[in-house]
DNA sequence: ACCTGTATTGCAACCGGTTGCAAAAAACCG
DNA sequence: CGGTTTTTTGCAACCGGTTGCAATACAGGT
C-alpha cells in the first residue's frame, strides 16, 4: 500500500536523504537531484510520512481542539472558523468532545499520546483549571473564550465578559427601564459569573432601578424557556439581559407563548450574536461578539507559543459591541 | 520533556521489549515485570507515544472526519455525535472542513499524510466521487448522508431521500392540499436531487394536485426566505415541502413577515428535525433523520472496513418519518 | 531429581523518516 | 591548471516504539 522513502530513492539512483532533503524545506538539494527525485515520487505517487517525520522533528503540527460546547449553536462557527484558520496556516486539529467531561487527566494524556503541538481549550464553561493542566503537562495552551484573570498562568483570549455586563447595563439604562434582570446560564460557568458581576457593577450607580437575578440550568433554549416561564409566574422585569443568544431565544419564546410583546411588555438582550440571533423571525437585540478575531488570535497565540514555549502567559481580550435589532425598544 | 520507553525500561531494569509488552493489549508478560513497569512508569509519568508504535503497527487510530456543511446547524449535532462515538471506540476525529473546495485530491493527500486508519465524509451535498477518491486510495471510506446508488463503489450510510420525498407527498395529500411545491435545496446536491425526485413520483399518482418546483440558491436560511419572497410575489402553493429545516425556517419567516398565518395560508413541511425546529416559537412540522443510528452506523462501517479492507460495499439506509408540528395543519 | 512442555525474556532488526558529519563533487580564483 | 572554498551527497545513527526468534526460566508430571 504505502510508497515509501525508500522505493523513491531506489527509483530515482539517489540515496534516501537526498529524497528527505528534496521534502524539506531549505535544505541542501541540487536542482538536478531534485528533479529526479521529484520525477520518481510523483510515478510511484509518493507523499512523506508526516507522523514518522515527527518522530525526529518533534512536530506534528496538530492541534488538539478541545471543547464541551457541542449543543450551542455558535460553536458551530466557532469550529468552522478554527479548522479553516487551522487549515490555513498547514495544521491539523484533533477533535476532543469533553461533553459531561470535567477531568483533564484523560485529554491531557490522550493529546500527549498522540504528541500535538499545541492545544486549544474552546469554552466558556469551563474552569481555567482545565488549561492549566495542559501547561503543566508542558503542552503550549491557549484557552479561548477563557476567563481573564490579572496573573493569567495560561493564555486567554476571548472578550471581557465583566465590561459586556455592564454594557448590556447601559443599554437597559438608556432605554429608560426601571425594573431590570440578568438571567444568567449556569452559575459555576465563568462567563456567567463575570456577566454579571459587570451588570451588576454598572447597576449599582443607579440605586432607582430595580435589578434582579436568576439563573437558567444551562446554556440552551430550553433551560431559558423553563426560566422565563418561572419568571413569568410572578412579576417579571421590563427587560433581562440574558446570559447568552440561545438563552435568550428560549426566553423569547416563553414570552410570546405567554401572549406577551416583545420589546413592549418586555425586551431581551442577549449576547453572542449567533447565526440565528440574525434571523428575522428571531431578530435578537444582543451583544456581538467577535468570534473571527478571536479565533485568528487563539491561533496566533498558539502558534508562537510552540515557537517560544517560555512565552509568559497572555490576555487578549477583543471589544463588543450592542448590535440593535427588534427584541429592545430604540432609544 | 518525553519520557520514553527507555527511561522506564531502565528505570525498572527490565528490556526495552518488556515495557513494550505490558501496554500491548494480550502480550506475554509475568505479573513480576508488568507490576515493576507499571510502577516505573507511573513515578515517571510514562505513557507511550502513539505516533510511534503506529510505525510499526500501521495503525494510527486516526480517523478523517470530512466535511463542508459547517454552516447548517444539523452539523453541530452531527459533530457531537461522530465525535463521542469515536471517541467512545478510543478512535480520534481529525477534522477537515472542506468549505469552497470540491477537488479531493488535496484532502486525499493530507489524511494520507497522516495515516489515518479511516474516513468519514459528512456531507448530503458532496458527489459521491469525493468519497471515492479514498477509496482509490486505498483509505477504507464511509460517505454519510450520502447518495444511494445501486451499485456503489463506496459504502453509503443516510436515509433514503426518496422515500422521503414521497412521505413528505403523502403527507401534504393526506392534508387535502391540491396546490404543493417542492421547494429544493442547491440543484447539484445529491439530497435535493432525489427528495425532488421522490416527491414528484408520489405527486404523479394524484394528477388533480398542481405540482410546483423551485430551489433555492443554498441550504441556508437566507436562501430559503429568499426564495420563498419570490415566490409570494406570485401565487403561492397551498403547502410547501422544503429541502430541509434550515430552508423551512427560513421560508417561515417570509411567509410571516408577509403576515400570512401558518399553517392555516401556507404549510411547511421540512426535513432533518434539527434542534431548532424543536423550539417553540419555530414549532417546525418535518421529517426526522435519524442521526444517532447513522452515525452509528457509519462508525461501524469504517471500523468493520478497516478490519477487512476488502469487503464489499455496502448501504444503509435508516427510515425517516414525519414528525408533527404546527406548520402543517392536522389532519 | 529429571525430562518435557509452556511462559517469559532480551536481542536485534525494523517501521519511515531526519540529520550531523565527513567525503566527494562542483564552483571559484589567481 | 592547481589550490581553495562552497555545495552536494551518502553513511550511519537516531527518533520511540514493536515483534520474530532463540535463549532462558519456570511448572508439571513421574
Amino acid at each position: 500500500m504505502g510508497v515509501t522513502l525508500k522505493d523513491v530513492a531506489e527509483r530515482a539512483g539517489v540515496s534516501r536523504s537526498a529524497v528527505s532533503r528534496t521534502f524539506t524545506e531549505g535544505a541542501s538539494v541540487s536542482a538536478r537531484t531534485r528533479a529526479k527525485v521529484e520525477k520518481a515520487a510523483r510515478d510511484l505517487g509518493y507523499s512523506p510520512n508526516a507522523l514518522a517525520s515527527s518522530l525526529t522533528t518533534g512536530r506534528t503540527k496538530l492541534i488538539g481542539l478541545v471543547s464541551n460546547n457541542f449543543h450551542n449553536p455558535i460553536f458551530l462557527e466557532v469550529f468552522d472558523l478554527f479548522t479553516r484558520g487551522l487549515q490555513e496556516r498547514g495544521l491539523r486539529p484533533l477533535l476532543v468532545n469533553l461533553s459531561n467531561e470535567t477531568d483533564p487527566a484523560n485529554s491531557v494524556r490522550m493529546l500527549r499520546q498522540y504528541s500535538v503541538d499545541g492545544v486549544i481549550v474552546a469554552s466558556s464553561t469551563l474552569p481555567p483549571s482545565f488549561a492549566e493542566a495542559f501547561r503543566d503537562a508542558g503542552v503550549p495552551v491557549v484557552h479561548s473564550f477563557g476567563r481573564y484573570t490579572t496573573s493569567p498562568h495560561v493564555h486567554v483570549v476571548g472578550i471581557d465578559n465583566i465590561a459586556c455586563g455592564r454594557m448590556a447595563a447601559q443599554a437597559l439604562v438608556a432605554r429608560g427601564h426601571r425594573r431590570v434582570a440578568f438571567l444568567g446560564g449556569p452559575q459555576s460557568a465563568t462567563s456567567t459569573q463575570d456577566r454579571e458581576r459587570g451588570f451588576l457593577e454598572a447597576m449599582a450607580l443607579h440605586p432607582e432601578i430595580t435589578v434582579s437575578v436568576t439563573h437558567a440550568s444551562a446554556y440552551s433554549f430550553d433551560a431559558g424557556r423553563a426560566e422565563m416561564q418561572r419568571l413569568l409566574q410572578g412579576r417579571p422585569a421590563e427587560a433581562y439581559f440574558c446570559g447568552d443568544d440561545v438563552l435568550s431565544i428560549g426566553a423569547l419564546s416563553a414570552i410570546q407563548e405567554a401572549g406577551l410583546r416583545v420589546p413592549e411588555d418586555i425586551g431581551i438582550i442577549g449576547l453572542n450574536d449567533m447565526a440565528m440571533a440574525r434571523w428575522q423571525n428571531i431578530d435578537l437585540t444582543t451583544i456581538r461578539q467577535p468570534l473571527a478575531e478571536i479565533i485568528e488570535a487563539s491561533i496566533d497565540l498558539v502558534v508562537a507559543t510552540i515557537e517560544r514555549p517560555e512565552r509568559h502567559p497572555e490576555t487578549r481580550l477583543f471589544p463588543c459591541r450592542v448590535i440593535e435589532r427588534g427584541t429592545l425598544r430604540q432609544i
